[in-house]
DNA sequence: GGGTAACTATACCGGTGGGTATATTCCGTT
DNA sequence: AACGGAATATACCCACCGGTATAGTTACCC
């Protein structure tokens, strides 16, 4: 049902790989316009000929970006809950405090997929499939764990989940609410509890 | 209290209106940094000199793109919940279709300020101060519906709404899920109904 | 050894980025 | 009739954009 399983990652060289890690830091801090082919070789201490042999383009750069940064976030989420769960109804909620542990290691600028779609106009390209695949998961995996945590219509449920995920990324990014996250898992608390839960 | 005074807007030139009526549909449409001063001013039908002397800087630009846009929403938004409510009771709800017939016919890009935010990595400059007034104001004018409905501890709730009307704007700009605007209203719907209300 | 893949160095391409300078025309006000 | 604001036209600045081309340098594998 929901697969776990992250996007197949392309074999890279060393220094394909320095040029990704350099890529994604700069992408997600600064923006993906905001960002030349020149200042990401320069420091990752590649050419540029190398960055082009690696990724072909700057989108597709883009694109892999994304994907690696998706494929990170669902291991490291899945593990995550697993850590921090004592009961599969306990799953759903520990989410909220995953988001905010992302966020709090990484720098606090949000969704990356929201805001790279922010600057992504065309709905066309593979930069653009790689962020609905992320939306359409993260719906997936939350109405999985509503299932597993026995509640009716996991559905709908799960969906409301993913709207408050959704939320407390932005609003935490533009630090309006304060205490976004915290907010959230308390609303989606109050969702699963009027909800009744199946014995 | 909640203040329905948009910010000032500046006298402008015949030419400088349609600068920033040109730039503001560019600017939504296609992103901050995707458009250049020289395709705005192309577009609107102007020189650059014209664009400089009317607003100094391209950020200068996208400040007063923004806070115009913030404006206007303000004010139609206090309209149409005005125009489309029968009771207090019904206003916060109100907000949620205004959200769908704001998008509906402006193009679904989400939400304007959370996408300019997404661009614009330092937390300094007249953007900036933009994009948070518009997030306080929403959170403000949330709060004094809820608490005219007559709801209790109408901080909490009103910030509630403010977060589902957040992921209502980001979600139908993803697409993801299809009737993201309904189901968040949905959901305040049910939020406001387990909390009760006074007599 | 010979070959191949990874990588560096450097230079180049046309186009565009934000921003400025100069000089000129239109037009309503006083 | 003169002034000043608004706008025009044109040309320029330098830096950077994404992307390409050529040539040379490692290092490892058969």
């Amino acid at each position: 049902m929901t697969q776990t399983t992250e996007p197949e990652q392309p074999r890279l060289t060393p220094a394909g790989t320095r040029v990704l890690d350099t890529a994604s830091e700069l992408f997600y801090r600064e923006g993906l316009h905001a960002v030349g082919v020149d200042s990401i070789a320069r420091a990752a201490g590649v050419t540029k000929k190398t960055l082009y042999d690696c990724f072909g383009s700057k989108d597709e750069l883009i694109a892999t970006y994304l994907r690696r940064r998706d494929g990170r976030w669902r291991a490291w989420l899945v593990d995550f809950v697993g850590r921090n769960s004592d009961t599969p109804q306990d799953k759903p909620l520990t989410t909220f405090d995953a988001i905010a542990q992302w966020q709090h290691q990484t720098n606090a600028r949000g969704c990356a997929f929201v805001n790279a779609l922010a600057e992504l106009p065309d709905d066309t390209g593979p930069a653009h499939t790689a962020i609905l695949d992320q939306k359409r998961w993260m719906t997936e995996y939350l109405t999985s764990l509503v299932e597993a945590a026995g509640h009716p219509d996991p559905e709908t449920l799960g969906t409301q989940l993913f709207l408050l995920q959704e939320a407390a990324f932005v609003t935490h990014g533009t630090g309006v609410p304060e205490n976004a996250i915290q907010l959230a898992k308390d609303t989606a608390a109050a969702l699963m509890a009027s909800r009744g839960r199946r014995p």
